[in-house]
DNA sequence: GTCATGAATTAACCTCGGTTAATTATTTTA
DNA sequence: TAAAATAATTAACCGAGGTTAATTCATGAC
């Protein structure tokens, strides 16, 4: 029972008619190293499918600081959900970390390409099923580990990302400064 | 364009036949104040709407130290997407914080009774974008705000909730301990 | 009313992470 | 290769939150 992933634009099971507009509604685009995807407070309705690159989705709060959401990469996929459900503006920023190629696609065009077939309706089902579930594992991080194991753990899980981004945004992403990061590295071991 | 909620099961859209199913399936449960529902390790693929009553979820640390996921009063419902989703143990608790009236159906007999169903499949797809969404706010406020921001946000966000509650366990979903949460209640007002 | 239980507060002490700023790599560019 | 820019480290100081333990407050039970 392997569900086709929403990641996977080519394997959807579109008809004919739905196939070709997604096509025609879809947009290659490409971005340099540290080039603003969208801004926060700007309304984003697009579907980024990563093609090849490295973009980091981060809050900037009210005194300036940055805070960094989820790091993506080829293969994965961002966008705005609030701003798709809402209407609203963007809560985070989408920023390429590296030379970046996406695929567009708008959020109510694969919407309404799926509005009447079942199976895309399962396949939405399964992708922000497991967006909660990530979502949920976040929380439980957060809640549980502290700032040391969350580096070791996130070290562990994604050492190709690790390798990719400045120590100082995965600092940004673990919830603390770059400098106690720093310090966290040398400690003794620990726990 | 407002879509059913889940959580209405009754106004569910389904046919006679899935719709007896459900009905055959779903059964009515009560526990105590301070029972619980379900433990952490133990698989558990139930879905548990709430009549009456109030609910926390939370995890055990290896330490054996709490750590609160959620409050779930009455019109909401609780379950373990991760156990429902690998057939693994819950990886956390649901205990009553009072006296506690649920429906209850099993997981897989709501995902079959929606198998066939294009409107149900769409019911499913907003109840876990409304997951998702509301998951990424928790994760917004433990990046973006201190233990005193997210106690204001949640007292003015959910006074119901809070005047049920015991101060600990409000501490214990801040992510700080009692002691703490009692400190920073009365600093000097304070951003 | 008294006693007992549990909840909340307070105090003293300690650690971790934030802040500012200086220093030392490490790249990049010229 | 030197100079410039960016990243990472280190130090000194401070404050928020953790820990333990004692104290005060509330709430029931008897």
């Amino acid at each position: 029972m392997t569900t086709i992933s929403l990641l996977d634009l080519q394997a959807l099971p579109l008809t004919g008619e739905a196939k070709s507009k997604i096509q025609k509604s879809l947009n290659k685009l490409s971005f340099n190293k540290d080039q603003t995807i969208f801004h926060q407070g700007e309304v984003c309705t697009s579907l980024y499918f990563i093609r090849s690159g490295l973009v980091k989705l981060s809050y900037i709060t009210t005194e300036g600081k940055e805070l960094i959401k989820s790091f993506i990469a080829e293969g994965g996929m961002f966008g705005s959900l609030y701003s798709q459900l809402t209407g609203e503006g963007s809560t985070f920023n989408a920023t390429a970390l590296e030379d970046l190629a996406v695929d567009v696609l708008d959020y109510t065009a694969l919407i309404q390409a799926g509005e009447n077939s079942l199976e895309m309706q399962k396949i939405f089902v399964n992708f922000f099923q497991q967006l909660a579930l990530s979502k949920e594992m976040r929380e439980y991080e957060f809640l549980c580990l502290s700032a040391q194991q969350r580096y070791k753990k996130f070290c562990e899980q994604y050492p190709q990302i690790v390798s990719r981004i400045r120590q100082a945004d995965l600092a940004l992403y673990l919830g603390i400064t770059p400098i106690a990061l720093s310090r966290l590295k040398h400690r003794s071991s620990g726990e």
